[in-house]
DNA sequence: AGTTATACCCGGACGC
DNA sequence: TGCGTCCGGGTATAAC
């Protein structure tokens, strides 16, 4: 599903394609991906020109003229392609952008949204996710501070968007293999080199993940080699019973708190 | 404060 | 090909 890698390499790609242009028009098929009536929302965005794309943990910003945003959260098998009328997906689409002489065409939002908002309303939506775990300026005191105030599981820390906000099921695994810490184990058990671990864990999948492209299958537009890049460099997530890569341990799932969680019995401790 | 349960939502994968 | 069934999973919320 999308997480934080996923939307900036969204963000990336249509940063390019979209800034500085017009919504010349929009079509809603299903309202309840809006928050608006439909034909409310397509005359609001309407002829609005896109100012920047920012990206807040797992939404993506559409930032517009007049201080208007289009927020929006794929939640779960959501994504976007972007291509002409006559490059439109053989798939239910849910919202679409017209925008020059290409389309932006929003799938699989069943619990996903594309929200109009002002800016001011947009910002105090977002007020309560967590650190983003990329900036520079999140240090690694800060994640050992802010990851030991939290109590329970290790995984249910990294995914809860009001501590570290963009992680995700996949990722919180990936981060968990890369540190060789089970991701069911408890906060209070952890020790100062494994939290260090973890920090530089953290970074360093999601950056790799970024550059890559994230793991979505599906490409943004025709000839988009990037997205998807990082599928194949996945060391544990989706890997139950194949060979761990580091040790050859078969991967063993495991759920716990209502969650799917992928690790290596071997070499994750 | 952590934990668990539940609702949300429906396309598409799968089985027959 | 067609039709019925059911899963997925981030987030908000409530209850314990």
């Amino acid at each position: 599903m999308p997480e934080l890698p996923e939307m900036e390499t969204y963000r990336m790609l249509l940063t390019p394609r979209l800034v500085g242009k017009t919504i010349n028009g929009a079509a809603v098929t299903r309202e309840k991906s809006v928050n608006k009536q439909a034909e409310e929302f397509i005359a609001q965005v309407t002829g609005r020109r896109i100012t920047g794309m920012t990206r807040r943990a797992k939404h993506l910003l559409f930032h517009l003229e007049q201080d208007k945003v289009l927020v929006l959260h794929l939640m779960l098998g959501g994504l976007m392609v972007w291509g002409t009328e006559a490059e439109r997906p053989e798939r239910t689409i849910q919202v679409e952008l017209y925008i020059g002489a290409d389309n932006l065409y929003f799938i699989g939002l069943r619990l996903g949204y594309l929200h109009l908002h002002p800016l001011e309303e947009a910002e105090r939506l977002l007020a309560k996710l967590g650190p983003e775990p990329l900036e520079p300026s999140f240090g690694e005191g800060d994640f050992k501070e802010i990851l030991g105030r939290k109590r329970g599981y290790l995984k249910t820390a990294l995914v809860d968007q009001g501590v570290f906000s963009g992680i995700g099921n996949c990722y919180s695994d990936e981060i968990c293999f890369q540190a060789g810490i089970l991701p069911q184990r408890k906060i209070e058990t952890l020790h100062e080199t494994e939290l260090t671990r973890l920090y530089h864990a953290m970074k360093a999948t999601l950056t790799e993940a970024i550059r890559y492209g994230g793991y979505m299958d599906v490409p943004l537009y025709k000839g988009d080699v990037l997205t998807g890049g990082f599928d194949s460099r996945c060391r544990i997530y989706d890997r139950e019973s194949e060979p761990c890569f580091r040790c050859g341990t078969p991967v063993m799932r495991v759920d716990f708190a209502s969650k799917k969680s992928y690790s290596c019995p071997g070499c994750q401790h």
